[in-house]
DNA sequence: TATGAATGAGACTTCATTCAT
DNA sequence: GATGAATGAAGTCTCATTCAT
């Protein structure tokens, strides 16, 4: 017998992975349950509900990503070595939970009008404050461009990021860290041929 | 008072923003039919069904994008060009149809299994065609990088221009063409200050 | 223009055509008014509903088949005249009256129970005295056998007529004089040949 | 408390009696659930739809017929006695499966439009071929009269036996095999006293 | 007379959830 | 831990009917 925190975790894995496939409200919880071999009805055992599955899935992913965006933060890094370590890690956790940021990138703004996630805002606000604190920065001290409206720059730089979620295969032609790598080239210094 | 085709129009629209809004699966008919002061059943008057709206409405919005789109792939470009062609025409399309560029990147990939969304993946095939086709001319022409992963490119491209839909807001501080402005400036030269 | 009662009569004709092809519950109003050139609503200028339809249909059909069978039952004829007689009147009325026939047939049952249909089983009484009426005078008079069930008897003799209005074409290959003939020769002498 | 497959059998033994008394398209699924003790929805778990309901009750039924119907022609029995023996075989399938009966009696036609229920017109078709054969052997060696319309008399001989489905209840009077006597008696023999 | 648009009741169906076993 | 069967709320859709024009 696998012991209860261990088939939690692979019937969230399961649920996280049809969420992502499919969408949050056109999957429904007789198919996470054909998909993990049981009947509708015996997910209550591990469950409350299908939106604490969500929940967990959603939670989870948020913890562990702000355990890695808060040491970077913390290192005391210049902005563009910071821009570099947060993207980085951003492509890590996308490598390690493909499917729960496929989920939060498509349910999240629906969800987050809820009260039981309210930390989706909370989440989303600390995200804005990181990532555009590090841009202005940049700016302030020479690194990035100043001609460009920095919060268009904030979003381009953002959804370059994350909306990778949504084709990433794990196991690929490349890893997340040189995904990373190519994605900041490109950031950084565009895609055209320097002359 | 408002003729046929006008009524739908203005009908499809209600239905587009509410879609966009909430998603596809979570928009009742009926939320669709308050926003538009009329009752469920009435809605069956003008539509086949719910996915006969959504259909329309995707129809609709592909129809004129590949009319832009086309245009500009005929009038023989040189690569660069082309892409900043596509990229400010694509803001445009987004400016008009964003409710239906939201709705198009939340539910394509689910509905493009369905034999009645056939079109959604010819779409994605010719539009992957379009972009990646250019890219690689200005590769070998020796405008675009050659250093970076090809198909990485597109895909950093393609969703950084249409991500776009979900944030943006006719009427407000810039233009779809200033954005389209900005945003070619990040994807071609870069948000680092050259030194 | 046609006149007002001329057009009902068309009307009831197409409404009648279509009942009795796919059953009274499974045809709609709009069916109707498609068959008969004009929209759904345009029905209600010439009928209250569309029940009160299928009851002008009935109550025709009715009136006239009461008209033909009170004038041979008031001949004086002997139980196997009568029963001739009322064969044949049977059969004109199903070619004269097809699609009433058979919406009688399908439908008359569940109608009956309605206060507005009662003489849907007024009619039935009627009809059960005096065919179950004439074939215990035969009987009795040594004109029919008295080895049967008299009851089996009338139903045999009721539905094998009836039931012809399921499949009967008028203009086909026999009058319905001719039918009548051959059935009655079938129902008195049997179908088996005399040794 | 009882088995599955015979739960099965139970509610579509409900649902065919009230088809068989209201017709298919007046029934209300919650009628069914109503008779059956339990909630519209919960029909669900054991049908796919109520089409699939009526499906079943019909496919059922034919494959119960035809297994009788095929024993009584491989048995190489003579014109007369073939009748007689599928005479005999159909009010037996009357006092089993009235309710189906009648069902096919009323909806056959119109069902057997749709694709899904074709076996109702190969169904109708094999039986024309095993009745219409049956009797013209009869008549080519002399069994039955040849002065009669054969497709006539087919009706008239089908018609008559399955009417029988819309009086007969089981349990009554007559046992089906007594039944089938009589009428047996009255096509073959006819219902006038030799004289 | 007929149209176009809508109403409103009620139908079939789906689905998250419950619970005795 | 899981099953089988059910609940009940809600959703999509149908359709007879109405009514201003």
């Amino acid at each position: 017998m696998t012991p209860t925190p261990e088939r939690r975790r692979e019937l969230l894995a399961t649920a996280a992975e049809v969420f992502a496939a499919q969408g949050y409200n056109a999957t429904t919880v007789r198919r996470i349950a054909d998909e993990a071999g049981m009947l509708a009805g015996s997910l209550y055992y591990h469950f409350d509900s299908k939106e604490s599955m969500i929940d967990e899935i959603l939670s989870t992913f948020l913890d562990e990503l702000w355990q890695g965006y808060d040491e970077v933060l913390a290192a005391g890094l210049g902005p563009r070595e910071t821009i570099e370590a947060l993207v980085t890690e951003s492509f890590r956790e996308i490598d390690r939970h493909r499917p729960a940021v496929a989920i939060y990138q498509k349910e999240s703004r629906r969800l987050a009008a809820q009260p039981r996630f309210a930390y989706l805002a909370d989440s989303q606000t600390k995200f804005e404050k990181a990532w555009l604190g590090t841009l202005e920065r940049g700016v302030t001290e020479g690194v990035f461009r100043d001609d460009l409206d920095i919060r268009l720059t904030y979003r381009f730089v953002r959804d370059t990021v994350w909306v990778a979620a949504s084709w990433y295969r794990p196991g690929g032609h490349h890893s997340p860290e040189e995904i990373a790598r190519q994605y900041l080239s490109m950031v950084l210094d565009g895609i055209a041929l320097r002359t």
